[in-house]
Parts: C-alpha cells; sequence; structure tokens
DNA sequence: ACAATTGTACGAATGCTTTCGTAAAAAGAA
DNA sequence: TTCTTTTTACGAAAGCATTCGTACAATTGT
C-alpha cells in the first residue's frame, strides 16, 4: 500500500509545485532552471527536494528516460484548498468572512472580477433559500 | 533602536498571539493554561517560546511583578494582512479573486455575511469610479 | 526559620527543512 | 576507446522551531 497522506508542502515544495503546475511533467534541470529565476537555487538541491517530494508522493516521476520526468501528484486545486481551510483557521479562527473582507480591501481587483463574485453571491444565496425546502 | 522587523511568526507562535489577542496581557501561566486546552504543552515550553517572541518583539512583557505579563506587540489585523499577503502570493499566485471564490465557495457563510460582502463590493465600485475623476 | 511551591533563565536534545559535497552510472564528443 | 558532461543517489552539514531538564531566585505556608 501506498502511504497516501494528506500532506502540508512547505514552502519551497509548494514553489516547486506551482512550477509543475503551470509547465506540466519537467525534468530536474527544467525545474532548477525556473526555480533559479526566482533565486540562485544548486541543482542537486533541487534534485534533492524532487527526491523528497516523490517519497511523499507529491510528486510522481516517470523513469523511462535517463532524466527522469516529474509531475504533481496532487492538484493545485485541492493543494490550495487544503491550505486555505488550515490558513483560515490558524490566522482567521475559521471566519471566512473576515478573510474575504481582507483580501478584497487590500488588493486591487478589477471590475470584471467583482462581477464574478457578485454572481457567486447571487448563486450562494439561491442554494441557501433551496436548502430550506 | 528596537529592531523592528516585520517578522512572520512560526504557527506556535501565532497560536500564542491568538490567546493574547482573545485575552489581552496575560502571565505564561494563563497562556499555558490555554495552550493546554488545545494540545498537552509543557510550562517552561510556553515559557520559552513567550521569550523568544519577546526576542523577535512579537511581544512586550511587564516585569514588575514576580510574574512577568505578556502582551501582544502586534495587531491582529496587521498580523493578520501580512500573513494574507504572503500566503496570497505563495499558494494563490496573487489572484485574490480565486482565493475569494474558494472561501466563498467551502465555507458557510450567512446571508447576513454575503450582505456585508454585497456591502463592500458596492464600495469598491464607487471607489473605483471616483478614481477616474 | 524552613520546606514546598511558583516563577525565570538557559542550555541542550530532537526533529524537520534546506543546502551542498561527493561518488558512481549513463551518455555524448573527440 | 577515452575524456567530458549530465544525471541520479546519498549522506551529512547547517539552520530553525519546539520541547524539555535543570538550576536557581522569589514567594508562600506552616
Amino acid at each position: 500500500m501506498e502511504n497516501n497522506a494528506p500532506l502540508k508542502p512547505t514552502d519551497t515544495e509548494l514553489e516547486i509545485l506551482q512550477i509543475l503546475w503551470q509547465h506540466g511533467p519537467s525534468t530536474v534541470r527544467f525545474v532548477n532552471e525556473e526555480q533559479s529565476k526566482l533565486k540562485e537555487t544548486g541543482y542537486t538541491t533541487t534534485l534533492k527536494l524532487l527526491q523528497i517530494m516523490h517519497e511523499k508522493n507529491l510528486v510522481s516521476r516517470d523513469e523511462e528516460a535517463r532524466s527522469h520526468i516529474y509531475q504533481a501528484a496532487v492538484t493545485e486545486e485541492e493543494t490550495q484548498q487544503r491550505l486555505l481551510d488550515r490558513f483560515l483557521d490558524t490566522t482567521f479562527r475559521g471566519s471566512a468572512m473576515k478573510l474575504v473582507m481582507q483580501a478584497l480591501g487590500n488588493h486591487r481587483t478589477t471590475p470584471d472580477e467583482l462581477d464574478q463574485i457578485r454572481h457567486l453571491l447571487k448563486k450562494l444565496e439561491d442554494d441557501s433559500s433551496n436548502a430550506a425546502s
């Protein structure tokens, strides 16, 4: 049985997952080059991280070719959801409202995006009236 | 000059800050008792943490009485904002929208709260039209 | 006064993340 | 083939957060 623990990636692991989510399956070299754009990172450092992430089942790898190809084994959405739940809990004591208010209040949001949120609000309202039936 | 670094509290430090924010200035013993409600924690463990947080200027302390009184040296709001910025960046690649959508979509929000958000949306819209003048 | 309790200070052990040096295998170039 | 480059694997060092043992000072109770 593979260990399928719902793990919390570390900061660096998340950085690497972002690269894999954005670019799809990649070699160590590619990941390292991307990572180096943000901060100077040794090749074996990236390699080691990917190996550890593989052990934790955060990524899978194809060992067919000599250069192994790594890819994310968790989706961006589920990871974001997991981290959001945790963050909400620890930082905002569970109040999604407070978090949303702060996020909207302090970050540029385009009229278009505001509109999308408005739609979501309407949908949530409809759902909650239906829930009573 | 006091060192006033804009620090990122660790998980445990945040846990303690929450206690101080909720209950105001407190003794080590009180903090430890609150903390123990969540997870068994030794007294000197709490003490050490508070001492470290004091060095980092996350808390201040009144040493008048034998039992020192600790209090948060950072506000809940500024800390939440700082952590939110960081979280948004690392987990949602800066998209406040995506975060808000996920937060609203997956956590119970009361009609009353939805209403508050609606008000904020209207206010944001007004502000952005005024910004053109 | 003296013992027990409560408190602070501090160093060290543990555990986890991140970085890096080095060895050895595989592939490519001359 | 032989030398160089690229790659994987692995162990160990360095850094940080957390926990805990212990020493010792201040206070309280008898």
